[in-house]
DNA sequence: CGAACGCTTGAATCCAGTCAACCCCCGTGG
DNA sequence: CCACGGGGGTTGACTGGATTCAAGCGTTCG
């Protein structure tokens, strides 16, 4: 069980379900960054027990607000997003996600936000009633909830001073200063974002309309600070200007900001 | 050491730093609520060796946003608030806290946000570096703040909802709404709230100026909605039409909210 | 007593929202 | 093959809700 030379393939074809074996996960785009990498090569294989892995079509709801929480999950690939909805159609999304960022973790019955791929995404869904054994036998999981947990609490608060006094320039600006940080492309050398939310969906994210998205972007572009390429293309051509739009130094700490 | 009889004044007055006996711990207002509700009667007096009592006046900082993050904090007495500020002046409080909540919790070097009392105020310190020997002693404390984490990320994507969703009105309702379960005025069958924050400190609460407060504060005062008793007290007198301006059914969930 | 602060109210301003038109792209089906 | 429809995006004109600026009131405090 332990032995990693089962090949992929056996695990894969256990049944109708997919089950990973020990080489999905080795592989896993997910494997530095999620609750998984707090187990060592040698004891992946116990989340066998544990995770199934889910696809969702772009656009497919992965749960609603007020669902029956059963399930705790962990995006593997593409991306998701998570957000509230009013009866009048107003939406506020609380966070985009990506392969190692976590889903539907609470202590309640239902769940307290709705999910939604943005692309065609991969999950690993827990049951939330093995979470308690999972932290009995590996106590290094809970560790790693409660760190993350504080950690999204931490860029929450930024979100909450982005929406309650931050201007649309600023928020756009702000918006994209982490794009830049989490795809790493200063590190990389690279200018282009690839963005896979669109303008309605950084709107809800903002609290802004389309139309104030779309104009302050033109409005960079105008400026110089950006270019844009096609629906979902940014090109950052003034890194510095867009540091200054988005705010400057405090209330800006991408290094602590795991979700944007 | 662990009885009962040893009147509070003795363990008060040992010294220069207030150090809590078992008495303190079993009378304190947070006992219910806070961490330390995991440890039964007969484990209460092991906090002895881990927490130190603070006191902290009226408009009182306990850290700032940026300071080196050496202690984990929980209310015992009186309010607090934490928020986060710009280097030209506006402020967004992300939480006020009362008995029970918890302050400073997270893994970086630094406090990812500033704590001031809003009116003279008790808190029980933790050394960040005892944490971890705390939840090797007694795992359910772990549980409890991993626990208490999520609650506080939910309750942060409602504010986060209102924040970038709803207009002044629903805020303000939404506001007094969730003061009113927060009090238990409801099951008391009391209508009168006493609000230890000024009308500032909800405006930047809110995402709002203080005449726009003021102005809607009126507004529910002409329409009958609440009356209000000099600056702090709010009389609710219409619960019902309360509940309709802050925006009926979803979005509104008091039983989870722990932080308004 | 005067200064400071918190709160309220009024008038004017402005930023973002609303409403509407139009473009482009893409998929669909005649 | 092209006509059509729909969705996403952009732009313009106008509106309006919240902000800004300013003044005044009551209370507190040095």
């Amino acid at each position: 069980m332990n032995e990693a030379h089962t090949p992929a393939i056996d695990a894969l074809a256990l049944g109708g379900r997919i089950v990973p074996g020990d080489l999905p996960c080795l592989l896993c785009q997910a494997r530095s960054s999620a609750v998984c990498s707090v187990l060592g090569e040698e004891r992946i294989a116990c989340l066998n027990d544990f995770v199934v892995r889910r696809r969702i079509d772009a656009g497919g709801r992965l749960f609603d607000e007020g669902d029956p929480a059963a399930h705790y999950f962990v995006v593997t690939e593409g991306a998701m997003m998570a957000f509230k909805e009013a009866h009048d159609g107003r939406r506020q999304i609380t966070g985009f996600l990506y392969a190692g960022d976590m889903l539907g973790l609470n202590h309640h019955q239902r769940y307290v936000y709705s999910a939604e791929a943005l692309n065609d995404a991969v999950v690993c869904q827990y049951e939330i009633a093995d979470l308690r054994e999972l932290f009995r036998a590996y106590p290094e999981v809970e560790h790693w909830l409660l760190r993350h947990c504080s950690d999204e609490l931490a860029s929450a608060h930024d979100q909450m001073f982005l929406l309650g006094r931050k201007n649309a320039m600023e928020k756009i600006a702000t918006f994209l200063w982490f794009q830049v940080h989490r795809t790493r492309l200063r590190s990389r050398n690279l200018t282009l974002l690839d963005l896979p939310m669109t303008r309605r969906d950084i709107a809800d994210y903002l609290g802004l309309t389309v139309e104030t998205v779309s104009r302050t972007i033109t409005r960079m572009r105008l400026a110089g600070t950006i270019g844009t390429i096609g629906k979902h293309g940014i090109d950052i051509l003034d890194i510095e200007d867009l540091r200054q739009r988005a705010g400057g130094g405090r209330a800006l700490r991408p290094a602590t900001a795991r979700r944007v």
